[in-house]
DNA sequence: GAATCGCCCCAAACCGCTTTGGATGCTGGA
DNA sequence: TCCAGCATCCAAAGCGGTTTGGGGCGATTC
């Protein structure tokens, strides 16, 4: 059943029933009220591929993950960033489109989604240091929304991000306050702009104490449960040992506290552990009482909220970038507390 | 740059040049040479909006994750699968559509999908007992392959599934052969279609050792961290606790882990442990050496062979179902020993 | 009573490609 | 020499919608 089968049907034209189904003024009340029943009746859905050829719009959001070949890592955040981002296209009727591409094809995919017009806009995940992904999306003049930021970049651009700075010194900040000094930071790689941003707050948090932040305690690594297990047991080899963790992921904290346990340590008691929670579904922190200390900032809820500014882009191509910074919510759970007296 | 203009410019139909691009035989050899060659110089991409109405294909496949509420868990091995199938998408031109849907609008979005022409088929994911979508897609006509069977469905369907079964069955014969006889399985939900198989598995293997399963060392939940732990350490607690145990994942055996090391149980020594490992990219299980015996399929593989599948379906209408099943490997890892003397 | 205005509706062009059904010119066999 | 046959190319008709530019008609205005 099409357009016009359906108008043939109605005794009405192709024009008028297309009106009737898109709410355009210029047709009778009673008139969109039996097309609109009739549309029912035969189940009548638009051809999608129609659509898309005759308004030239794709009415598609397009998000490229690059695949490293070697590092082969698909981000675990991922997922959830998508289902957000995925409630908030399919209540607007758009689709989205996953593109797996490898690393340094990149920049083809997005010339690619542009020119073959398969997409509207694009997000851009996982921003790194002055990420060139910003000035090929401008020159490109393809709307798109950066989840994180891109320190360096000095284009203006349309960005989600969470306070990863201030999330970091109010973890710090918290341990300081419990009389920890020594403490460790176990961050992503430090390319990566979050990371970049949350070493900084930790940084900030120590030095306004007059601490000065020790390489030793310092590590950066990609967040897998293994290297903050790594990370850990070398900082616990110490000499003088840290008596905190600031750790970046929650998979890395379960590393973390894997090593504490490995040497009959407590945590919360003999050692405190402070992690930032992306609020995964398959990844809870308990579930009455958090497991760990955190901040929390769910990155499902960052995904709705950047396809939304995506698709607000789209409509308005005249209004100039967005932004807008999350903040992470600490919650106290049982992996913290004051410094044990030696 | 469009087709008619760069037809135009050669002085050529836009037939022609069509045909040229696309290598059919009725265009002179140099003539498709020199149009190739302009396509190039002018980068002229073809507008897929055209394309997909003019054949009628979409040249794109649909993923439907359903949202559930309550439990709203994404699958942590989604992304590694989409991964998989993405590369495999990429490489013939296709797309990837992804509809996150509320659980329920299930149904509606397939049929939305077909009558719209978006897709021209489709993966099904988490198959269920007698899962209903594969009756709907099989009347939708719409080509689907199944990651996993459906257990109680009886019309015949394309699926590509890890064999769970014999994967468990091995596990437990390996436990057995170590003298354990106190085991118990940590499953996943069981009216999810693998965690029957692997529950049939592991019950298979008891039983032709003569042995019974105790009700009370078996646990069938969400495969959460904290699943791991709560089932773990009520077995634990158990007048003759288990020695072994057979784990549905990664992530429910970190909470495994963390309930031994809580009573001071060294795994591998005191109580063995194996889980499945889906070599999820940002879990690996250990580097060199394993930390988990395991069974081990990667699940990324999985989606490319899927998607491989999905696409031949599409290109060979007429041909009939297909299927494939694929062995897990048994990795020897760090979490399995004899049972120790009582 | 004529001119004007709105309301509703329609015919036809268009989006950018594919594909059908020739048309043209050249080659080679009878 | 003539004509079938082949190699090349093209005009035009879709694909299934949207959108432009009217047109008819009853109501309003003067």
């Amino acid at each position: 059943m099409n357009l016009k089968e359906l108008a043939t049907h109605l005794g009405l034209s192709p024009t008028t029933v297309s009106r009737a189904l898109n709410g355009y003024p210029e047709v009778n009340e009673s008139t969109r009220a039996r097309v609109l029943a009739a549309a029912k009746r035969h189940s009548y859905h638009p051809n999608t591929r129609a659509i898309r050829l005759a308004t030239g719009r794709a009415m598609a959001v397009g998000h490229v993950i690059p695949i490293a070949s070697r590092h082969e890592i698909v981000n675990p955040v991922f997922a959830d960033f998508i289902a957000g981002a995925g409630e908030t296209y399919s209540r607007n009727n758009y689709d989205m489109l996953l593109s797996v591409v490898p690393d340094g094809q990149e920049y083809d995919t997005y010339r690619g989604l542009k020119s073959k017009g398969n997409v509207d806009g694009v997000i851009v995940h996982a921003p790194r240091l002055d990420d060139p992904r910003i000035g090929l999306l401008s020159d490109l003049a393809l709307p798109f929304v950066v989840h994180g930021r891109a320190t360096g970049s000095v284009l203006p651009y349309s960005w989600l991000d969470v306070n990863n700075r201030r999330a970091f010194q109010r973890a710090t900040e918290f341990l300081l306050d419990l009389g920890h000094t020594r403490i460790g930071l176990i961050n992503g790689l430090e390319f990566m702009d979050f990371a970049i941003r949350r070493r900084a707050g930790f940084t900030d948090a120590m030095g306004q104490r007059g601490l000065r932040t020790d390489p030793a305690l310092m590590a950066s690594d990609e967040m897998t449960e293994l290297s903050g297990y790594r990370a850990a047991s070398r900082m616990l080899a110490l000499p003088s040992r840290p008596t905190a963790f600031v750790v970046a992921s929650m998979i890395s904290g379960m590393g973390v506290r894997r090593a504490l346990q490995e040497r009959g340590l407590a945590m919360g008691r003999d050692v405190s552990v402070i992690i930032h929670d992306d609020d995964l579904s398959y990844l809870k922190n308990g579930e009455d009482v958090p497991i760990f200390t955190a901040t929390r900032s769910s990155v499902r809820e960052a995904g709705r909220l950047a396809a939304e500014m995506l698709l607000d882009l789209i409509a308005n191509p005249g209004a100039g970038p967005q932004q807008r910074l999350l903040e992470a919510e600490l919650i106290i759970g049982q992996s913290t507390g004051p410094v044990p007296r030696q």
